[in-house]
DNA sequence: CGCATACTTGAGTGCTATCAACCAGAGTGG
DNA sequence: CCACTCTGGTTGATAGCACTCAAGTATGCG
């Protein structure tokens, strides 16, 4: 179950081919550089379904950016229970939270199949010495990764569980398009347990929380795939608060 | 009450001599740079209790420091709601999230009479193109800025309001000190309120989860003054679950 | 098919929001 | 100096929502 496996399809070798290019590092590079870069990513590296990428108080060494897949990212209490902090889906990037401490300060665990590929930080940052656009590449990937933990504050700070679901679905249906607007199709990658996890829910209540908004007719849901049937109702729930 | 006036005591003229300085860009830089670094930092601009610094959507074009006093982000929802995103202490700055999106995602508001040190950001880019240390440095604040969102992560993934506050406590407390270490004794910023909204409780609410605090002698509080009377106490409610 | 896991739904308890009253301190004006 | 007011904070009673425990259904995999 945990074995890893590094064979690359042919089409995910070059960075310069990979769909996702616009997204990502090349896009602040001009093709000399590239190459340089390629030469430390290792490019379309496979996970199996629930794989660790890496663990908490590990070593920082790398970033990760997930060209398929799904990740989930989650700290570990003093208790042992999980908490998680984030969900990654293609064109994302993890580890970025690391980089001052010098060690891992969460769990990441793919939810899928998975294509990753892994960033040596130290020659990046040594690339980044002599080639100021990619420090304001960085520094701009930095603030929108700031700027998507807002989508957190926003979910959580909906008082009711139907409101905080709804929240999440336009997060994620927003972020699945990647292209800025919503995607009304879509499909899950984590469970119910995890969604209610991240948003302070138990699985059940996040499982009500679907079934009321399929009863509302906002969604239709067939298991983990979605529907958007009512996108402004979505919204008016997801901005709903306990006392209207 | 909204009158902003730009005095400057004498200590707070340059960076050198800034107590924060350790904290703040200039310990990335050396002298001839900090010299250059001033002439677009607008040092030490005070700013009276309840001041707008800067409003959600206003073009972003300064990052500030905390260099005395206290300052909350938040963000108001399409219901005219204010969601508080985040408190900054003496040391820490605002405005990060905002550089991506080129507006600001949060208005900031002060919650005491500051001192808040302007830094225009177009300049500190062009600075930084010569100065690679000086985005090695910027990197290590983001992701610093990023880690640190994981202490509302785990605020907010405690379920009962006793243990949120607990673990706001603790942060604050951390955060108070700048050593790293916890500071026993220390003055709220912000209003019961505020804490509320941070941490998605009613008013009402964390002031009762104060007051139990109190009774199991966990703390002592008068007013917005704390003291930690029980540490370890504090930190076994601070990650105590619904079902223990 | 049988097992395991994920998901859904139901019933009861408990925590928190709400509404409300009350208290303390600061600032104001007589 | 003392009422008055305003704000921020505390405390009480009630109702509603979510957690828990529990049972049942569906899905997927060997």
């Amino acid at each position: 179950m945990n074995q890893t496996s590094t064979q690359q399809s042919p089409s995910e070798q070059s960075c310069r081919l990979c769909a996702l290019s616009a997204l990502c590092i090349p896009a602040a590079l001009d093709d000399a550089l590239i190459t340089e870069l390629e030469s430390f990513i290792s490019s379309g590296k496979r996970y199996a379904k629930n794989n660790t990428v890496y663990r908490q108080k590990e070593n920082f060494c790398s970033l990760y950016v997930v060209k398929a897949g799904a990740v989930k990212t989650y700290i570990t209490d003093v208790n042992g229970r999980e908490h998680i902090t984030g969900f990654y889906l293609p064109g994302e990037i993890i580890g970025l939270e690391s980089i001052a401490g010098r060690e891992y300060l969460e769990t990441a665990v793919t939810l899928a199949d998975c294509h990753l590929c892994k960033i040596d930080y130290a020659q990046l940052a040594q690339l980044r010495k002599n080639n100021s656009s990619l420090s304001d590449w960085a520094i701009n990937l930095f603030s929108q990764s700031l700027a998507s933990g807002h989508d957190f504050f926003t979910c959580l700070s909906q008082h009711t569980a139907v409101a905080r679901l709804a929240t999440f679905l336009l997060i994620i249906s927003k972020r699945t398009s990647r292209t800025g607007d919503y995607q009304l199709d879509f499909s899950l990658p984590m469970s119910r347990q995890d969604i209610g996890n991240y948003l302070g829910l138990a699985s059940e209540t996040s499982s009500r929380a679907f079934s009321k908004l399929v009863e509302q007719q906002c969604i239709e849901k067939k298991n983990r795939q979605i529907r958007i049937t009512d996108f402004d109702k979505l919204v008016a729930v997801s901005s709903m608060s306990l006392s209207t």
